[in-house]
DNA sequence: TGAATTAACTTAACGTCGTTCAGTGAACGG
DNA sequence: CCGTTCACTGAACGACGTTAAGTTAATTCA
């Protein structure tokens, strides 16, 4: 009597499927390349076959890339056992941006991209959690360097000071996406740009100089 | 014998027409509603008819915020006589952001969307110079701080400086405009998130403490 | 076993989009 | 006054997201 359930199986499949093919598409062509009728040819099924997964196209775009925030979030928590938060933050800006500049067609959907009202019930990542929820992560990291009294006692917002983190890192790297074919500018390597200004702000913020 | 001067006005005259309407529904609805067809229907003419004046939509667009990359210029040049330039370049982060959340769709358009090779040649703005081009303002601002000696010493090229400065402002603004409806997160005011990095980058940025 | 139900899937279609093409009619030049 | 040029239009093409109706096969129940 596992029928209902093979079903389940089959239906969670296909689902992964349609997953899969649009992901090849968004990262070899673009947002643009993704279109229910390009997804459904990959597999051939037709395109009308998707809304019996997906709610609609967007529905699609955001599952796809629910998996993405996982991964940031489970790299970012590879380095989070360094014990110093201010370390920790920096090591946390490079693989942000290592993974900005890995999955540029991801990253212009997941932050440069408005999504009107995505909250948190449309998505299976659990909000708080800092091993699925990367600005869970950010923000304990930022709280622990309030905490610890390592910070300028001004700066007794976690919020704040993580916005501003994020900030820079988004900043630099987000530019680059965006822009990085424009030719009035000369542009430097994002990575070394972000350097700086991490390390620009990070001794900004500090309590006292090293 | 004045015709073709006639001629060669109204055309113009079609064209700014073209523009507003483009713009009218750009600020009001976004992207997305900037249609060749709604911009036919306001200024009563066949969506046919934009093609005898523009190339095509993305052309529309791009002298539609051309006017928008001299408004900005022109709103940095308003402070460009401030004497420090390290006060100047903080002004500067100010206008930059009241004018990003002034007009998010533009700023969007602008500075959140790749362009392929949007280069200086398709466009009316002078590059370099820096009451057209609010880049060269910027860089030379950087420029002028090195040179007075006012920056730690290892801070060498004006590029680097100067687009560190640019992410820091951008990503701070740009990251509310992608995501200010994202309720994972408690939002600070942009400006309060622009205020605290700026300062802290500033600082960081400084040969010696005040 | 055979009829009824359910689920997965397809085909056809709608209305939108950017864009192209074959006209049309008025203003112009000789 | 005739031929040309010019601004402009309407119909059309192929793509898009999405919906509705229909088909087909597997499952359930008598």
């Amino acid at each position: 009597m596992g029928t209902k359930e093979r079903r389940e199986r089959e239906k969670e499949e296909i689902r992964q499927k349609i997953l899969d093919a649009a992901r090849e598409l968004f990262v070899q062509e673009g947002y643009d390349a993704v279109t229910m009728r390009r997804i459904a040819d990959r597999i051939e099924y037709s395109a009308t076959a998707i809304y019996l997964h997906f709610k609609d196209k967007r529905a699609v775009l955001i599952a796809l890339c629910d998996e993405d925030f996982l991964r940031l979030a489970r790299e970012l928590q590879k380095i989070g056992r360094v014990e110093d938060p201010v370390e920790r933050m920096r090591q946390s800006g490079r693989a942000y941006i290592r993974f900005a500049l890995e999955h540029p067609n991801h990253y212009r959907w997941m932050f440069m991209t408005p999504h009107p009202d995505h909250g948190p019930e449309e998505s299976g990542i659990r909000v708080g959690n800092p091993e699925e929820d990367a600005w869970a992560f950010l923000r304990g990291t930022a709280a622990e360097a309030i905490d610890a009294g390592l910070l300028r006692p001004e700066l007794t917002d976690p919020d704040l000071v993580a916005q501003a983190v994020w900030g820079a890192v988004h900043g630099v790297v987000s530019l680059h996406i965006a822009k990085c074919n424009d030719h009035w500018v000369d542009w430097r390597p994002p990575q070394e740009v972000a350097e700086l200004l991490m390390e620009a702000a990070i001794r900004g913020v500090l309590r006292r100089e090293a």
